[in-house]
DNA sequence: CCTACCGATCGGTAGG
DNA sequence: CCTACCGATCGGTAGG
């Protein structure tokens, strides 16, 4: 009798609407995305989009989550279980230059940082908490590093980790800009000298 | 009797209406710049906006060329009179880094290719030709620096431009979206170890 | 999930 | 440089 739809129906709309969200962003940013536009792409009306959501900042917020939580799951997931430090951390990176390198698809995170530097809000709250997460991530294995003897005693993590950093924003920019297909080789390059194997 | 302005009163709302689209780019965006809003700032009608230009990404592209002008002359412009090769070079990302720092301004250049890396147009490909002259500057002070021998004859530089690029872009994050007052610091200390004083 | 609609704003034009 | 206006689109709501 009623044309609602069930619970798992729902949900996998919110997903294709996210996925669609996100696919768009990547390439007009993640303001550029219009509920108008969306509808169009998925054959439904705005309302039964904004829906979902309720406003198109939510919207935003769901769609930088799903990609946050795909940067997890495809970079720090995948090296759990190598060696704490040194070893870690470079796989950790490896796997981020591949995942950047894959369809030039680059860094949305890091993207969207750009984008909402300067537009304070919930977005770029949740940008600067992801971030951070990453940031700590990367320190903590430093730290070990260090511990362990692998880095010099000297070695300043919070330097090291913003230098790390620069190699994965290069990286990105010849991804996304350039389309330039010795990224990640270079990035790997860069990275053996900071993180000597 | 005509109230038309002289030509130089021309030429300077022209240069009023890009400073402040400059302002306005970059917080929003190149692309979020909107006519209404500089009429608005500016307290000009739309039309006596658009009128210097046309349309809008001719505007864009106008902004585009006087950011490039000005880090042109902040940058590279003031280190002609260094020694050539890596001094130079040191000396020219030393500007840029401070330039970056400046009000925590960060750097447009940046920003901007990171917004059309997937907007093909004019507005991508001015971007990328300005990209490219600093490239080519870079590359130019490098391969000095190498025939000099201040770089090991070795050097790759093509993968040294690329690590050089990355300090900029940490650089520019962490000056825009944190703030860091240490940013220009962390970037000579990282400089310091791509090219040797 | 839809249709129908809201006020606001978009880039831009006509005409002066 | 202005006023007045254009069609299109924006995010979002009411009501079903």
């Amino acid at each position: 009798m009623s044309p609602r739809k069930s619970v798992i129906e729902t949900a996998a709309t919110r997903t294709r609407i996210i996925e669609c969200a996100l696919a768009s962003a990547s390439a007009e940013g993640l303001e550029g995305v219009t509920i108008g536009r969306l509808a169009g792409e998925l054959a439904m009306s705005k309302a039964g989009v904004i829906g979902h959501f309720g406003t198109k900042e939510v919207l935003q917020l769901a769609v930088l989550d799903t990609a946050v939580d795909r940067f997890v799951r495809r970079v720090p997931a995948r090296v759990v279980g190598a060696r704490p430090g040194a070893e870690r951390l470079a796989r950790a990176f490896g796997e981020w230059f591949d995942y950047m390198a894959d369809d030039h698809r680059g860094c949305f995170l890091t993207s969207v940082a750009t984008e909402f530097d300067d537009r304070p809000g919930p977005v770029r709250d949740a940008v600067i908490a992801a971030l951070s997460r990453w940031s700590a991530y990367v320190l903590d294995e430093l730290g070990t590093a260090v511990d362990s003897g692998e880095l010099p005693r000297d070695t300043d993590p919070d330097q090291l980790a913003f230098e790390l950093n620069g190699v994965a924003l290069a990286t990105a920019q010849a991804v996304q800009l350039h389309h330039d297909p010795l990224a990640a080789t270079r990035a790997r390059r860069a990275l053996a000298r900071l993180l000597p194997p």
